[in-house]
RNA sequence: GGCGCAUUCGUCUAGAGGUUAGGACGCCGCCCUCUCACGGCGGUAACACGGGUUCGAGUCCCGUAUGCGCUACCA
């Protein structure tokens, strides 16, 4: 019906407080859709909620996707052809598609007071504000012209309610689910226009925008499901059926354990982030821990959210934005909720911090040596990175990892030392000192091994009675990449020194 | 309560009538090995249930159960 109209998709979050991950995910699918089809992304901000309104959090938003690498076209903060795009800022166009809807007997003006309705509510079970109620109420559709003219000349509050017909089918076409079908009966009459603030509800200013944002595909989560014929049913009021957007619900992410969506309280429940970056309440100053201060990269909290909901039909799981952008398919996406499995976040972090350089890496870990004031040579650093990262999941792991490298070791792991440093360990490893003295450097690791191999088969020992104890002089205990690696690291000066060090001091500890 | 959506290993998932139901995370074991890891190999473990349709159903239909979502002048 309008494939010739170029591909446009909004990601619509309402700044009321930290983006959760779950709208990371929309705002991914989205843009990853976009990108595929040579469409546009549009950044809009739904600030119609003045209550739930919080300052901060629309540059939280634009901060998290912009560290994440989702980018957008146009948008709050973007620029673009439909501004403004912050909802707060288009009252008066809301206000006349309001008045047309109002004017064409879509729509009717309702004086009910909140108190009212909600004794209707305790009195009735299950009351709705619909066909079969409404003549009961206080709206323009049961008071005369006059009396509504009145009231609104006396300054009387009210709201504007959609006037939905009953027992029609509606029919809601999904890329994902396909067909759902539901009986205009069971809609209410929505309000569409809040008596207090001058703006209107989620509804209203969506449609009104996504048609005149010229906005394709609306691709959201499931949550919004129920409330899509209602969608299309204002679609049709304003006589827009033919350019309505296509809608995808995605399916929602749940919690881990238990039940029901994943919000905001489990992250520091269960110990694993739920948002993209700290997050401070100002209100209660509750703080709520992030990804990337978590130490996670864009690009893994990118392809893990990638895989929940979607995937790509082969058996590959790692996906730079790129692949993902060549590769993305709302038919791929599944149709049911996903739980949050943190431990497979950690391995995909894992695996993308073995494939960045140690160049990359030490930006992590100089502020940290500097903060606790460790001397330590840059080279010396790059070289101890890629001989420890291969056991790091975050950048942070890499700082324990390496330590020793620039802390000689004062004190030795007991349970390592009871088991490794054996009656002929002293006699054994003072004999290696010569050995090792003899080298001119310790540059070459293989030379080094070859050395201390060839001594090691004339003297008839076995090898693992000299490497694991040499390991804990040098380390201090029993773990870190290969002996020759890390004496070449260490230098020959320090590495005997080490050596010497422990050699009197666990003599001592022995005796 | 009403309406809607969903349901394959513990978790993420593949599967579009005929498969020994595949992969990944996790867990366990073995190998590699100077330690810890990495890596390699292997193992553990699933079609919610009941009816149909069909020669044949994880795949299609109906029902039940369960879960989730929505049911605000919130999004």
């Amino acid at each position: 019906m309008h494939t010739d109209r170029k591909i446009r998709v909004r990601f619509a979050p309402s700044p009321t407080g930290a983006l959760h991950i779950g709208g990371v995910r929309t705002a991914l699918y989205n843009y990853l859709f976009a990108k595929r089809n040579g469409g546009d992304m549009v950044l809009r901000i739904e600030d119609t909620d003045t209550n739930r309104y919080v300052p901060n959090a629309e540059k939280y938003i634009i901060e998290a996707l912009n560290w994440l690498n989702i980018k957008f076209d146009e948008g709050v903060s973007f620029g673009g052809n439909f501004a403004p795009y912050r909802q707060s800022e288009r009252k008066e166009i809301y206000k006349s598609y309001v008045n047309q809807l109002l004017d064409t007997g879509k729509a009717y003006i309702a004086f009910d007071s909140p108190e009212n309705l909600e004794e209707k509510h305790t009195q009735i079970a299950n009351f709705q504000y619909d066909a079969s109620t409404r003549i009961a109420m206080l709206n323009s559709l049961t008071l005369s012209k006059e009396e509504v003219e009145k009231r609104i000349a006396t300054g009387e509050k009210y709201v504007v309610r959609v006037k939905i017909e009953p027992n029609e089918d509606i029919v809601v076409n999904d890329l994902i689910r396909g067909e759902v079908h539901i009986n205009s009966s069971i809609l209410d009459d929505k309000v569409l226009y809040k008596s207090f603030d001058g703006l209107p509800t989620y509804h209203l200013a969506n449609i009104v925008d996504d048609h005149l944002m010229e906005i394709t595909h609306v691709i959201r989560g499931e949550e919004w499901l129920p409330s899509a014929p209602l969608h299309v049913l204002l679609y049709r009021a304003f006589g827009w059926e033919n350019t309505m957007p296509r809608f995808a619900h995605l399916p929602l992410l749940l919690k881990p354990d238990g039940k029901g969506k994943l919000s905001k309280r489990d992250g520091d429940r269960l110990g694993f982030p739920v948002f993209p970056l700290d997050w401070i309440d100002e209100k209660t100053g509750e703080k709520s821990s992030g990804y990337r201060e978590a130490g996670y990269f864009p690009e893994a909290v990118i392809n893990f959210l990638a895989l929940l909901g979607w995937n790509s039909g082969t058996e590959q799981e790692i996906f730079s934005m790129e692949e993902l952008i060549q590769i993305f398919s709302l038919e791929r996406c599944s149709k049911s909720g996903a739980k949050f499995d943190f431990e497979k976040g950690k391995w995909f972090n894992h695996k993308y911090l073995q494939v960045r350089n140690s160049e990359n890496l030490a930006k992590y870990l100089i502020p940290v040596f500097k903060e606790k004031n460790i001397d330590f040579d840059k080279n010396k650093l790059l070289e101890a990175i890629d001989a420890v990262k291969e056991r790091a999941t975050f950048p942070k792991d890499l700082f324990d990892l390496l330590l020793f490298f620039f802390v000689a070791p004062q004190d030795f792991n007991e349970n390592d030392v009871k088991k490794r440093w054996k009656e002929e360990t002293s006699q054994l490893l003072t004999e290696l000192i010569p050995v090792l003295e003899s080298m001119e450097n310790f540059d070459n690791e293989y030379l080094t091994e070859e050395t201390v191999k060839q001594w090691c088969e004339q003297k008839v020992c076995n090898l693992g009675s000299v490497m694991n104890p040499f390991r804990l002089t040098l380390v201090g205990e029993m773990k870190g990449p290969q002996m020759f690696v890390v004496t070449k690291i260490l230098g020959k000066n320090e590495t005997l020194k080490r050596l010497k060090f422990a050699l009197e001091k666990l003599n001592l500890f022995k005796q």
